[in-house]
DNA sequence: TTATTATTTAAGCAAATGCTAAACTACATG
DNA sequence: CATGTAGTTTAGCATTTGCTTAAATAATAA
């Protein structure tokens, strides 16, 4: 059992007990759908997930268009997106292009879906 | 219409200019949906949402214990997690009681959903 | 009133993030 | 070969993040 930092003298120890043991053994879930999340987290990077629902296949120059950014600052965020697997590169004759890695993208899809409904009322 | 940065010669402009119009109207649509996805992205933060729904109400001090952290820590996250109106508090007696504002939370729900049925395989 | 409990807030710092600008790679074409 | 096109990578920088420690706040108990 590990040290208590700091118990209130009310604090139900079983409850404590349970949370605990509901986290352990899932750390590496949680890890990886945070790291997920945090890459959703980012707007730019939304709408390029975006996107690449609604168009199936784009280029880092037609997303710089698109956006209006560098193709440096696109062509970063899709390392990273693909540094995840959650999108993928095929390159065709001199043009690079990147779609999205469907399966990889379960916890995702709800959040797209929402924005293509435009159902996201801040 | 905005400058081209970069077009590519055989870019589609028909798209491009499609593409752009798909995502006008909805900055703030992405803006707030990115702000809650980076909330969500931090692994602290998504355990102690996954544990607000399994409990219904923790204090600072059970988190501390179940998540083994500082106090301040989990305070700071908290808060993070309040200005966004993602949880709210409630005050008994001395102690504060954090809970989920599920009206809030449509976004995440998915999510938790599959981490309380330990469908994320990283 | 002073001490204790529960929590927040502020200060400080190392690490991570996201952008710009410039340099580099790769492949075609004149 | 040199030039152009498409894209990546690196370096640098300002900003943000997440933590620790310490101080502040609030309510209760002795």
């Amino acid at each position: 059992m590990e040290k208590p930092i700091c118990i209130r003298l009310a604090a139900d120890a079983e409850q404590i007990m349970d949370c605990r043991s509901s986290i352990q053994g899932q750390e590496d879930s949680f890890i990886s759908a945070s790291e997920v999340l945090s890459l959703a987290g980012n707007a730019v990077r939304l709408k390029i997930l975006f996107l690449l629902q609604r168009e199936a296949r784009l280029c880092v120059c037609d997303l710089s268009d698109i956006l209006g950014m560098n193709v440096s600052a696109i062509s970063q965020h899709l390392r990273k997106l693909r540094d995840r697997d959650l999108i993928f590169s095929k390159k065709e004759a001199q043009i690079i292009f990147y779609a999205l890695n469907q399966e990889k993208l379960f916890m995702l899809n709800p959040i797209l879906k929402l924005l293509k409904n435009k159902e996201v009322t801040s």
